[in-house]
DNA sequence: CCCACGAAGTAACGGCAGTT
DNA sequence: AACTGCCGTTACTTCGTGGG
């Protein structure tokens, strides 16, 4: 029976500055010859005891806590550079000897000799901050670091691993401690990336209740790590302390079920696509990367609603007969019945605090657009000990949280979108009322949680970006609009089913990095 | 012109659970 | 047993708007 590593991908401050390029970006690519190296997080290798252990490293994204998207599998580890290996040769060991003067036989022994050597200094100089401590004991273990380095890079000369004709060390030539860096971790025989987006759910999410969506798979009773890129099935420890012999046991249970529930993923074919598509860096690509820019992405306004809302509302105000276009193709369409518009159209921005506001002789139209943030509100929790003696009941539809058998806490989402929809309620006139919402692709708000939102019709970035891509084709008057042209393309982001924003800029540094060589 | 308020942005902080 | 850094929560900041 082996072992599945689950690996987070694109995540950690180290990506935030402009210069660093995840290393896990090759994952994605295969080099020059056809073949797929994996470099899993954080640093590029293993623990000692998990090499010939693993079958599959499944890699994935975080959504949110409870929720990882698996991107891709690669099993067969054909070839790898095992650390505590390089480190047991006779001239490493010799070098290590010299430096540290005590015999290293494992990778992870290098703190430990740092605290025996600097035992006596730092119980004589209590004053030493702990800061500077951990820096000598980083560098401690850069040593270690510097020699698998040097292994990596003679094995990536002797072997040709190039990405666009480039060695994978020069490439990432910027980035911070480069010259101590591991570049890979394993080649991989097969690798296959997911038809559509597969998803693992753990323990804390609200999609348990209904979680017969496609492709999500409910890990009940196992916890994904809050800070660890890593998570290995089956799980290596449980920590027996605190827990009853039952609730120990139901655990190791529930771990088993999801070691097999991973291994179903696996090994259902339907899932992954028959071909390994991971691209080759060609000059296909890289023109692709150049062109992808757009304003908003320039001056890093792509996640701002405001924008959007203000972009949308400048079109639609603007361009004559696009929101009658829209009302057909779009909002009737969601709305399922036919919204007929008559008079002259009024585009309100923020009227009342309602982010898109269309009125006009016989509808009002209002859609609240939401990108990143989530639907504004206060929760109110009630707690109840025994909803009978209290004499309250829960509400259908209303999230119950059942902590014990007799306490019950009711969570209440008196939300924005009640207020709005009342204001316009409230109006007295003959007009038709429409609500929506409008939110990216990827950010699948459950209407059906807050007060009121069942009044709301969902909106898909996807929709609107399909109707602007639809009428820039077909409109040669719009082509002329670069601000059109550029905004289309900002919203592209949003109509996707992930939120690939360090994905995608992973392979545009990447490609960058390798242009620049 | 001042002030209150809503909403988005941001900084700080504690919890978490695997890793060394 | 200490460490790590993401994540959710909370409190605070900033900005714009609209009422008085």
């Amino acid at each position: 029976m082996g072992k599945i590593l689950l690996n987070v991908m694109y995540a950690g401050d180290y990506l935030k500055e402009e210069n660093n390029v995840g290393h896990e970006v090759i994952n994605m690519f295969k080099t020059d010859s056809g073949e797929n190296y994996i470099y899993v997080n954080p640093y590029g290798f293993l623990a000692d005891e998990h090499y010939g252990q693993i079958d599959t490293v499944l890699l994935t994204r975080r959504i949110n806590a409870n929720k990882w998207e698996i991107l891709a599998k690669a099993t067969d580890w054909e070839y790898a550079l095992k650390p505590d290996d390089i480190l047991n040769k006779k001239e490493n060991q010799e070098i290590l000897n010299k430096i540290l003067k005590k015999e290293i036989h494992k990778f992870s022994f290098c703190n430990q000799v740092f605290d025996e050597e600097n035992k006596t200094i730092f119980e004589e100089n209590k004053e030493i901050a702990n800061e500077e401590k951990q820096k000598k004991k980083l560098r401690y273990r850069a040593m270690a670091h510097k020699l698998i380095h040097d292994e990596q890079v003679k094995e990536i000369e002797s072997k040709g691993i190039t990405y666009g004709g480039k060695y994978i060390y020069e490439i990432l030539n910027k980035n911070q401690n480069n010259n101590y860096a591991t570049y890979f971790t394993f080649k991989a025989k097969t690798f296959r990336e997911s038809k559509e987006p597969i998803y693992i759910l753990a323990d804390g999410t609200i999609e348990e209740k209904n979680s017969n969506k496609r492709n999500e798979y409910f890990l009940s009773g196992v916890n994904l790590p809050k800070q660890s890129f890593k998570i290995y099935f089956p799980i290596n420890t449980i920590k027996k302390k605190d827990e009853q012999e039952e609730e120990y046991t139901n655990r190791k249970k529930a771990q088993k079920k999801a070691y097999e529930k991973l291994q179903e993923i696996i090994n259902n074919e339907n899932l992954w696509k028959e071909e390994n598509t991971s691209k080759k860096i060609d000059d296909k690509l890289k023109e692709v990367n150049r062109e992808n820019k757009n304003f908003l992405q320039i001056i890093k306004k792509e996640e701002d609603e405001l924008v959007f809302s203000n972009l949308l509302a400048h079109f639609f105000a603007n361009k004559k007969g696009l929101f009658n276009e829209f009302v057909k193709e779009v909002l009737s369409k969601k709305a399922k019945k036919a919204i007929l518009l008559k008079g002259e159209l009024n585009v309100f921005r923020e009227k009342e605090n309602i982010d898109l506001w269309f009125e006009d002789d016989d509808n009002i139209i209002i859609i609240e657009n939401k990108i990143k943030s989530k639907i504004n509100g206060r929760i109110e929790k009630e707690m109840f000990i025994n909803d009978k003696e209290y004499g309250q009941t829960i509400e259908e539809g209303k999230n119950e949280i059942k902590k014990s058998d007799n306490e019950i806490f009711n969570e209440r989402l008196n939300s924005q979108l009640k207020k709005y929809f009342n204001i316009v309620d409230n109006i007295k006139c003959r007009k038709a009322k429409n609500f929506f919402l409008l939110t990216p692709n990827y950010n699948d708000i459950e209407l059906v949680k807050y007060d009121e939102g069942n009044s709301y019709i969902k909106l898909y970035y996807e929709d609107v970006y399909n109707f602007f891509k639809n009428q820039l084709q077909d409109q040669v008057e719009y082509q002329k609009d670069l601000y059109m042209v550029d905004f289309t393309k900002a919203m592209k982001k949003h109509a996707s089913p992930y939120n690939h924003d360090m994905y995608e800029e992973m392979e545009r540094r990447f490609v960058k990095c390798i242009e620049q060589v």
